[in-house]
RNA sequence: GCUCAAGUGGCGGAAUUGGUAGACGCGCUGGAUUCAAAAUCCAGUUCUUUCGGGAGUGUGGGUUCGAUUCCCACCUUGAGUACCA
């Protein structure tokens, strides 16, 4: 009987799908273990064999715990609202929920045709109403909450309110916009109802505030800071600006503490934790205020190293600052209104590429050193940013490198205050060993200390204070566009209100187009049926707006992010529609154990989700404050693109080997037209593009040789391969085992499908071993005691296997099993005790083979109920071993010693040994010492 | 620039409480089977050699009886980040 492997995978994936195998229960007698993807964006192009690695990875993981006794919960879902859904439905007028839908049954095929053991009966999607419902609800909660400094958590705005009506907000030690005014009780319960709710506005986790923005012109939306690489768009690469716009913001910053700190409690991949950290961007140091002569106004600044603060020669505004035209003199302002003209008009990115040339205008001001009382010059200069701290610097350019190119360019003092420091050639940046010198009380003091003093000056003069600032910008959370989640907003006197809870989900509205309006509002600014009737609690007509009863909803959308952002917690208890999970579900599943997912969510959906996590735990509506345990980064699998050589300006291609003889361009042709000799089928390549229609080919030894090259698998390098291939012609069971064979987890590794043969051929020896086990192809396993090698194989299998699995090398694995199965046909083994035990190892990565073969062997169960194997170290003792002898780490042989010698006896067998060795190549025997060890260890 | 990760045959990679480097697979070579091919099976495959051996895990040092593994310096590659005061 020959291995089918369409027949069988056909076979055992209805099976699964009729008896829910895979159907996790909220409460169990087992321990729990949760084992989630990052569910997938569904695109049109469907899956590559790039996509499912880490799936795979987690579906091996998640049928191991199985196996080990755990209620195992493994669900999956779709992040579905996104952009090319969009950008297709205003290419097309189509409509973005159709092609989601295809796009998903298309995924859902291709994923159940590679065998995953999905609990699909908790399926999300986020572009459901009512999956969306409760997205709405949680921006909902976040509304109506503020972060408490004192208690180090969010709490009701209720809270907040009352305080204010007691006390106003004077020690309120609450998170808020730092232009927040100071009021006391009587102020505010005189403010209007407008007023007040301005006031909240400043307070709430979530806010709508004017704020600078990455405008993306070419995309018609804003950008989170983690969406823009480079200073482009990360998606389509468009140029972004800064520009001015009412938006809705999560007051993530106020949770940075806790996210920086978080991070020890989770067992996360360093790397990944390392750039959270720095997107965070902590850093101690003070505010110093800085008086300006001739003026009211201050200028504060925020500095690492207050402890060179009698190292200030001058100080430097960020053109942007609002004090600039303010405290520029007359004879100055020409010059400084002419380079705040020339900044403004060069975008981020240029200024972001352009750090070496040195720029910036004297404001003809002075401020007024807070400790000397000396007059500094006060400059503008491009090198500061408008966005971090105050936007504002005191410069020491003794102790910084852009200080001192600054101060050097524009023939401004650098006074040294180090003891013995040269600087005559660059700043002085170290901090451990230098004393501080010239510097009034600190003189004479190493870092810590003057730090520490610097500080403690300035609190008690009144001047400063010491202060951690952080790099995280709270995050922009409108979006332009229509496929995404509409908020549960709408606006009575230009101020916002929420929908109440019971009036979820808010769904979207139809559109005749998906272009924003032609007066600039977003593409809902389009939708008929877009308004809320205070009096019926739903959606109606715009037209009947009368801003009475009737008003205007939020025209923009919410993120990409927001629907990812809680979505392991809906998986508890997807299908509960009055409650985002049940109290039971939340305490019983608690958190992810395990989360595999790719390293290009560092700072965004991981970021965002470990902050609403925390809110949700704050609020008391989850039960633990990080949402994921264990996580893993699977590596990208690359394209191997292959490269054909075209003779520049003719239509003529060269063989690889012949390309060095001409002067050829490089073009890219699809990867499957390309056998595993890299030799491409010219024929095939004519009909593929009418450009190779009449191409000549100048052929190497009768064959056309392409060139390869390792990048991303993307349709536009022709080098995408699709899995649903490599299901119908090597089977989904090849699949798994060879994107596991090929590397390490985490390691990016470039996919050749000659390689797969290998793994084919080991799922033909394992169904041949099972065969010729079985009599006429029926049962014919014998119960019979299997041999000590027989044991040897199955349990040094185990032991490896299990390893294997619990340290995530799934790589080895698969090596073991082929040298099992290797050992086991060299045996003629037949025996029930070894194969039966074996199959199950096998199981987790060959899914489809393994329940085929189990069920020969005649069980009625499906082997996902089957108990992992147990590791018995007897079988592995031996009673003799090889060990290696050397000779001052130079001469070795290899000798055969029992394992029970004591350390005499081996020193005289080595000895002897050592003799006739020396006899047979005539010299005299080396001076033998045993040296203890794992091995024996013998030195001349 | 800074942070992190990684450098092992023709290729993907294995081996790390320091102990026979190159498991396993691909590719390649030879053989068996076949009219032939595919498939399958067997043998070989780090380099070098005067067939005794010698060299060998990016480079140079160090620790050790012994280093792919530990330490120092350097080189290369990849990833992230970037005027963060």
């Amino acid at each position: 009987m020959q291995y089918n492997h369409q027949e069988i995978e056909k076979k055992w994936q209805d099976e699964w799908r009729k008896r829910e195998t895979f159907k996790a229960e909220n409460n169990s007698e087992k321990p729990k273990y949760y084992v989630l993807d990052m569910f997938p964006y569904p695109s049109g192009a469907g899956l590559h064999v790039g996509h499912p690695l880490g799936y795979i990875a987690s579906d091996i993981y998640a049928r191991y715990k199985r196996h080990k006794g755990f209620n195992v919960l493994h669900p999956q879902g779709y992040d579905s609202f996104g952009l090319p859904a969009e950008q297709y439905a205003i290419q097309t007028g189509q409509h973005p929920a159709k092609t989601t839908d295809e796009n998903i049954k298309t995924y859902r095929r291709q994923l159940d045709q590679i065998g995953f053991s999905f609990d699909w009966s908790r399926e999300v999607r986020t572009s459901n109403p009512e999956y969306y419902k409760w997205t709405q609800w949680v921006f909902i909660q976040l509304f109506n909450s503020c972060y408490c400094n004192e208690i180090d958590k969010a709490r009701p705005i209720s809270d907040l309110v009352a305080v204010f009506e007691k006390e106003g907000n004077a020690n309120c030690n609450t998170v808020c916009d730092e232009d927040t005014p100071t009021f006391s009780a009587e102020e505010w319960n005189n403010f209007s109802e407008k007023e007040q709710q301005e006031i909240l506005l400043k307070y709430r986790l979530t806010f709508l505030s004017d704020t600078e923005v990455n405008w993306c012109p070419a995309l018609g939306t804003v950008l989170a800071n983690d969406e823009i690489v480079n200073g482009v768009s990360e998606r389509g690469g468009h140029p972004v600006i800064r520009k001015k716009m009412t938006q809705w913001s999560m007051r993530i910053s106020a949770y940075a503490q806790r996210l920086l700190d978080g991070l020890d409690t989770i067992d996360w991949p360093q790397p990944l934790k390392d750039s959270q950290t720095n997107w965070i961007g902590r850093s101690q140091g003070a505010m110093v205020e800085f008086k300006i002569e001739n003026s009211e106004s201050k200028i504060s600044v925020f500095t690492t190293r207050p402890d060179t603060i009698f190292g200030v020669s001058f100080m430097t505004l960020a053109p942007e600052h609002e004090l600039v035209s303010e405290i520029t003199t007359e004879a100055q302002k020409a010059e400084v209104e002419a380079y705040v003209e020339a900044t403004a008009k060069r975008s981020e990115r240029d200024r972001m590429a352009d750090v070496k040339t040195i720029s910036g205008a004297f404001t003809g001001a002075y401020a007024i050193h807070p400790f000397s009382g000396e007059k500094v010059q006060i400059w503008i200069g491009d090198y500061v940013l408008a966005s971090y701290g105050t936007g504002a610097v005191m410069a020491v350019p003794c102790g910084d490198q852009r200080d001192y190119d600054f101060a050097k360019h524009f023939g401004i003092d650098i006074p040294n205050i180090f003891e013995n420091v040269d600087i005559s050639e660059a700043a002085h940046a170290d901090k451990e060993g230098t004393v501080i010198a010239n510097s009034d009380f600190l003189s004479g003091l190493k870092y810590k200390k003057a730090l520490k003093l610097a500080i403690y000056e300035l609190e008690k003069k009144g001047l400063g204070y010491g202060k951690i600032n952080y790099r995280l910008r709270d995050a922009v959370f409108s979006r332009q566009r229509y496929w995404g989640e509409p908020f549960p907003v709408y606006y009575v006197d230009g101020m916002p209100q929420m929908i109440a809870d019971q009036h979820l989900p808010i769904v979207l509205p139809e559109v005749e187009k998906y272009l924003p309006t032609e007066d600039g509002q977003p593409p809902l600014g389009n939708a008929e049926v877009w308004a809320w009737d205070t009096t019926t609690n739903s959606v109606v007509e715009n037209s009947k707006i009368d801003h009475e009863t009737i008003f205007p909803l939020e025209l923009n959308t919410m993120p990409g992010w927001a629907g990812s952002s809680y979505y392991f917690n809906r998986y508890m208890d997807s299908n509960n529609s009055s409650e985002f999970a049940s109290k039971e579900a939340l305490d019983y599943w608690k958190q992810v154990d395990l989360y595999i997912g790719g390293s290009e969510h560092a700072t965004g959906h991981l970021l965002y989700a470990r902050f609403w996590q925390k809110f949700l735990f704050d609020m008391n509506l989850v039960p633990v404050d990080e949402f994921a345990k264990k996580l893993i980064n699977q590596g990208m699998i690359l394209g191997t693109s292959a490269i054909v050589y075209r003779i520049t300006g003719t239509n003529k291609y060269v063989s690889k080997g012949l390309k060095d003889q001409y002067e050829t361009d490089e073009l890219r042709v699809d990867v499957n037209l390309v056998n595993n000799a890299d030799e491409i089928d010219v024929e095939e390549l004519k009909n593929w593009q009418p450009q190779f229609k009449d191409a000549e080919f100048l052929l190497d030894e009768g064959k056309y040789i392409v060139g390869r090259e390792v990048e991303k698998m993307s349709k536009r390098w022709f080098n995408v391969v699709n899995p649903d291939d490599i299901c119908e012609e090597y089977g989904a069971d090849s699949l798994r085992l060879f994107e596991m064979f090929l590397g390490p987890l985490e390691q990016s590794k470039p996919w050749k499908t000659s390689g797969i043969s290998g793994v084919y051929s080991f799922l033909k020896k394992l169904w041949k071993l099972y065969h010729s086990s079985l009599e006429g192809g029926q049962v014919g396993v014998t119960d019979a005691e299997p041999t000590k090698d027989e044991l040897k194989t199955l349990h040094k299998t185990i032991k490896k296997v299990e390893e294997d699995i619990e340290n995530f090398s799934f790589n080895t694995s698969v090596s073991t099993f082929m040298i099992a199965v290797n050992e086991l046909t060299a045996q003629k083994c037949n025996k029930r005790a070894i194969l039966e035990p074996l199959l199950i190892l096998i199981s987790p990565y060959a899914p489809h083979i393994a329940e085929e073969l189990w069920e020969k062997l005649g069980n009625t169960e499906s082997i996902s109920e089957a108990d992992f194997p147990v590791f018995d170290e007897k079988h592995l003792v031996e009673s003799s071993k090889n060990y290696p002898i050397s000779f001052n780490g130079k001469m070795r042989f290899t000798l055969e010693l029992s394992l029970d010698l004591s350390k005499e006896e081996i020193e005289t067998t080595v000895l002897a040994h050592e003799k006739t060795q020396a006899q047979l190549q005539g010299r005299t025997p080396k001076k033998v010492i045993v040296v203890p060890g794992k091995i024996v260890n013998i030195v001349g």
